[in-house]
Order: structure tokens, then C-alpha cells, then sequence
DNA sequence: CATGAATGAGCGTTCATTCAT
DNA sequence: AATGAATGAACGCTCATTCAT
């Protein structure tokens, strides 16, 4: 039950180094200023981690929600869309409004400028999400519940419009959206998509 | 009817400038390198430019596409969606090709983090066109065209996958999209939009 | 009769250190890898000795070949030139093979660049060899097994011709050199040295 | 007749880098101190040198005495060792009282026990006296003025001693030593020579 | 005694900025 | 206007040294 000592200070140090590299960026961010955030000294850093990069990859690698945003499409084989795109949305909304994922993913987004690897990383986020969501949409196509048709391009409807919305209202905090809650949204892109794929 | 002498260094600066801030980002990009891409001495920066920040805004600020994505909506009252979607997403895919476009909009999307100001940019970016649509869908609402509903989300449903499916696509490049063209997708977005929003 | 087991820790880390300064230098050996090569923390270097400094300069006390060179001249006053050179040659040739001996040599001569003290530390391990044999050469002399003349330049003759050719042969591999053997050295050594100054 | 600036800087930091490096070796000199040494600030060595590596490497190859010591042998085929010793001697011996070159050979031989580069330098310095000697001594042997031998260990025999007499005499100011002069150990040398190898 | 985490000064190097020319 | 040498602060990182345990 006792935490790891030494894992506890490499996490403290993550944690205090994410949002500075969110708000400057890797390069941006000096580790003297990592270092000033976390409390210790900056020669510190380096009994925990090889250098710089390898403290931004590993927060990457630790916060980064790749996997979080999965849902479980496998045994959702039943559940019609109705109920599957609701539970999708408000999990997505929920990661959407944890800070470090918030934080992370704009770190991605940013350095995939200078970063290819960045790039990579933000691609393969999207996809954990795509794909499951396309087969799942396969399966409902082959249930005869959604008209045959292009299921990657059905996915990315939904999750652009999810992701677009989301960003807008609750990152961008866009006035003109403050008026639909995320429940409205919700039935808006149920209705948009049963409407469209339908069968 | 001269251009300015001065103007002329000033823009050749700045045009030798975006695509190395673009490919480097701000913290990225040395003046030397920026000089260097200009045939100009380092120094010489700082004739035209209070420094280097001074020098990365105002290319923001120059060449950031805000009005330019603008479709003519006022004119195209009449034309029915199945027209003027495959144009609006045309006009988007023009843009996003093109190089000093596409490199602004790295630029502002990566700044955004860094810059509350950037981000503040890049939404009334996205309004410009989102409210002219949202406006000419109330009128085909009006003339009977689509069903009655929220003219803003039915806007942004057709912006965000258009934008989600041109990043991915145009500037990704990822490998599952390229299957599909961009007049594949414009007949998907108006087949999706028309069973969606149709009368 | 029990060894002080503070002064085993001692001698311990001295012979760890020795081979990686004499590989590194003063400047190029941390702490850190002297410890690992010591198989003990860091830390505990400073409960044995002062400093870097102090551990570096005791090794030089402590391991360099002062007297160890020294034949006993004393014994040998009527024993020929031809058996006393080719001993000589063989005890420097000896000393200069020993692998600890040949380190601090490497570092006394280093440690001559930058610390007066080497100096006089290297010049005087150079008389205690120099000394005995031009005394032993004056007994030669008044033995009339030789000319008449300066002891000293003679000595210097046969020891700098012995170090020259051991350094370039032994410590450099000087390819030219590889082609003699120690013996045939001696050999040309003894020949000309009696040429030069046989009675 | 006018200098060229930009070599006059390259020169002034050289110059100011050799005492100090001569001094504290590669490792110990710090590029603060060149600087400070040279009335500079830290970051304009970087304008006229890579890096200070390749700082240290210019200076070696700049003022390390490698074709400087060379006698014209090849014109003094016919003239007989008594004559060409002294002169050997005497040059030598110049060069050794020569600041630059005392530093550099200082700093060569410091450096030989991290720098495997050094080390080369340091043997084709020696061999670039070493050989063009010996092969003049062939050609004295060939004109029957010297018994036939190793031409090799010959002049190895005369250089050895030289050098030795110098270092302890000349740069040591060893008490002993002081009572030759230079031109005592060049009558010594040659009569050693002479009766040792002569014909 | 012994450990190894922690410190902070200092390293080589880069670079935004200034300025004499 | 324009150059490019010069500055000096700051960077990522290493390491001698200290110290709580």
C-alpha cells in the first residue's frame, strides 16, 4: 500500500512539468522552469529521467488518453446507436474536461507543428477512437439498423461533430454555444445520425 | 501607385519568415535562420522589427485568412444546399491546399496554446463562416428547403466534418482516408446533410 | 598485525580510481564512475578522503615508483659495465610493464603540466635512478674500466636512451620499434656505450 | 600588407587560449576562461571556431613544431656529423626555448593520456625529426664516415639525449644541469657519437 | 559506515539583440 | 539602410559535494 518513493517524485515532477510545457510548449519550456514549478532543483530532474525529451515523452505516454477513450464496442454489439452515441459523447466530454487530458492533448496538437512524432501520437488517439466506433457501426450495418454505406466516414461524422462541439463550448467556451448543454447536443447528433444512416 | 521601399523588405521578411516559424515553430526558428532564408544580415531584422516577437504577430496578423474563407452567401440565397455545400467545401479545400494558408493556420492552431490572444483569432476564424451558413440555412429553413432545427448545429456539422475529414486527409495524410477524394466526400456530406436536415 | 580496515576501504577505492584517472585524467574522471569502479556509493568517497583532489594526489604519494627503481649500485662497484647496464635496461623495462606503475607514471607526467609539484615529484624520481648509477660510473672510472670524464652526461646518456626507447617501443608501439627487442636494445646500448666511453 | 581582421581575432584567441590550456589541459580550461584570458566575451569563440574542440586542434596544428624542426638533411649529404650534431643540437634547443613551442609540446604530452590524437602527434613529431636524421646517417655510413649499424637506434640515440638534456636543463632548470651549457653537451654529444658510431 | 537523493555551480553552446562601421 | 562582429543571458546538462536516513 506504501507508494513507491521514487515514483512518487516522478510523478510529482510530471505533474508539475505538464502544464508548463502545455502553456509554452517543449521547446518553450526551460527545465529551470520545470524544475521551479516542481519544487527541487533543476539537476534533479535528471536522477529521474535521461533528459528533457525523455520527461515529455513519458508524460505523453502517461497522459495521453489513448486508451481511456475506448469504449467497450465489443460487448455493445446489441446496443443500438440511440443509446452507443449518447455514452460515446459523454465519455469523450468527460476526458474533454479532465485537465491533464485538456493539457495534453494541446501539447499534441501544438507540437505536431515542429514534432512528427507529436503528429503520430494525436493520429493514433484519433483512430483508438475511430476504428472501434467504425466496426461497431459495421455491426449495426450487418444488423440491418443502419443503411449500408461508408462506416469510416459514419464514425468520423460522429466524432468530428462531437470533438468540434466540445471544443467550442467547453475549451472555447464560444458564447453562441454556452446555450446547448452537452445533453442537447447529444440528441441533436442522435437525431442528425439516425436521420442520415439510418436504416 | 510606388510601393513603399521600406513595405517591400518588410513583406520580403516576413514572406521568408512564415514557412521557417511554420516548419519550426517560434521558439524553433532563429533570427539567424529567418535572415538567412531572407539573403538579408541578421541585423537588419531589427530595422524593420522591434524583435523577433514583433516580427512573428504581425505575419499572423497579415496573413491569417479570416475574411478570405468567406463565401458569398448573401448571393446564394436562392441555391439549394446540394449546391452550395460541394462549394463551401471546395472553397475550405482550396484554402487548406494552399501553402501560405495551410502554414498560417499551423502557426495560429500551435500559438493558440501559448497565446489566449491566437486563440481568440482562430474562433472568430471559424465564425466567419460559421454564421453566414448558420444564416443562409435559417433562409432555405425559411423557404421550405430543410426541416425546421438549430441552424447552428446543422453548421457545424458540415464544418467540422469538413474540417475534421481535410486535416486528416489533406494535411495528415492519413493512410485510410486517402481512399477517399474530396468529391467522394462532398457527395457523402450532402447525402448525410440532406437525409439529416432535408424537408 | 590486523589490517586498520579503514586504511583496506582506502587502499580499495585508491586502486579502483587509479586505472580510470590514469585513463581519463583528473578533469575527465567523475566521482560517480570512480565509485562504481570502487563498487561503493558516491558518497562515501568523503568519509575517506577530503575530496577529488585530495584522492587524486594521495594515489600519486602512495603509488609512485620513487625508489623501487633503484638498483643497488652499492653491491655491484666491481661488477662490469656490460652486466650492469643490461640489468638496468631490464629493471626500467620491468617497472614499465608493471601495469600500476606505468599508470601513475602516465599521470605524474600529465599532473607535470599543470601541478609544480608533479615536477619535482618526476625530477626527483629521475635522480634517485640518475645519482646511484653516475656514482657507481665514477668507481668504474677509477676502476679504469673507463675514460675518464662527466659521470653525470654519461648516466644521462644510458637513461635517457633506455626511457626514450621503452616509452616509443613499450607505452607507444611505435611501429618502427617493434622490430627490436629489449634485448637487442641492450645489446646496442652496452656496444655503444663502451665504444663511447670504454677505457 | 594589411592584416586580415578576421585572422588577427582567430590569432588573439589562440594565443590567449595556449598559456591556459597549456596550463589546465582540454578538460580543465573552460571556455569562459579562454575568453576572459582573451578580452572577449564566451560567445565569440563560437564566431571564429566551431567549437572549442576544434579551437584546440587549430592551435596544435598551428604552433606544434612538426616541419619546423626539420634540418635540410638532404643539402648536408656531404657535410660530416661534427658539423651536423651541433647544429641538430642547437636547433632544437632554440625551439625549446621557444614559449609557443614548449606550451604545445607541454599540452601534447598532458593530453596524450586521454587524447589517443595527441599521442599521434606527439610520435610524428618525434618521427619527423627521427627519420630524415636517420636517414642521413645511412648516407654518412654509405660514405664510409660511420660504422655500419641501426641507423635507426643511432639517431634515436642522438635525439634522446638532446631532448633529455634540454627538458632537465633547459625547462626543468635542474640545479646539476646548469653547470653545462648547451654547447658543453654539444662537444660531449658528438664525442660520444663519434667514438661510439664513428668509422 | 554507507547510501543515494538532492543541490547548485559551472560546463559547452546557442541565440536574441545591439552597435560600430 | 545594411552589415556582421560582439555581447551576455539563458539553455540543456553534468558533476563535485552535502546530508538526511
Amino acid at each position: 500500500m506504501q507508494a513507491d518513493p521514487r515514483d512518487e517524485r516522478r510523478k510529482q515532477i510530471m505533474e508539475a512539468a505538464l502544464p508548463v510545457f502545455a502553456a509554452n510548449g517543449f521547446h518553450g519550456t526551460s527545465n529551470r522552469a520545470i524544475a521551479s514549478a516542481a519544487g527541487i532543483a533543476p539537476g534533479l530532474i535528471y536522477w529521474y529521467f535521461k533528459n528533457k525529451e525523455d520527461l515529455f515523452t513519458t508524460i505523453l505516454d502517461t497522459y495521453a488518453p489513448f486508451s481511456r477513450i475506448a469504449i467497450p464496442f465489443a460487448t455493445l454489439a446489441e446496443v443500438p446507436p440511440q443509446v452507443v452515441l449518447p455514452r460515446l459523447v459523454a465519455r469523450i466530454a468527460e476526458l474533454m474536461t479532465d485537465r491533464r487530458t485538456l493539457l495534453v492533448m494541446r501539447l499534441l496538437i501544438a507540437e505536431t507543428i515542429t514534432n512528427p512524432d507529436a503528429g503520430l501520437r494525436l493520429n493514433s488517439m484519433v483512430k483508438s477512437i475511430l476504428d472501434p466506433l467504425a466496426e461497431y457501426l459495421r455491426g449495426q450495418i450487418a444488423r440491418g439498423r443502419l443503411r449500408d454505406g461508408e462506416a469510416l466516414l459514419m464514425a468520423q461524422t460522429v466524432i468530428s461533430m462531437t470533438v468540434f462541439f466540445l471544443i467550442r463550448r467547453v475549451v472555447g467556451q464560444d458564447a453562441d454555444l454556452l446555450a446547448y448543454t452537452i445533453d442537447d447536443f447529444s440528441i441533436f447528433l442522435v437525431a442528425t445520425f439516425m436521420a442520415a444512416y439510418g436504416a
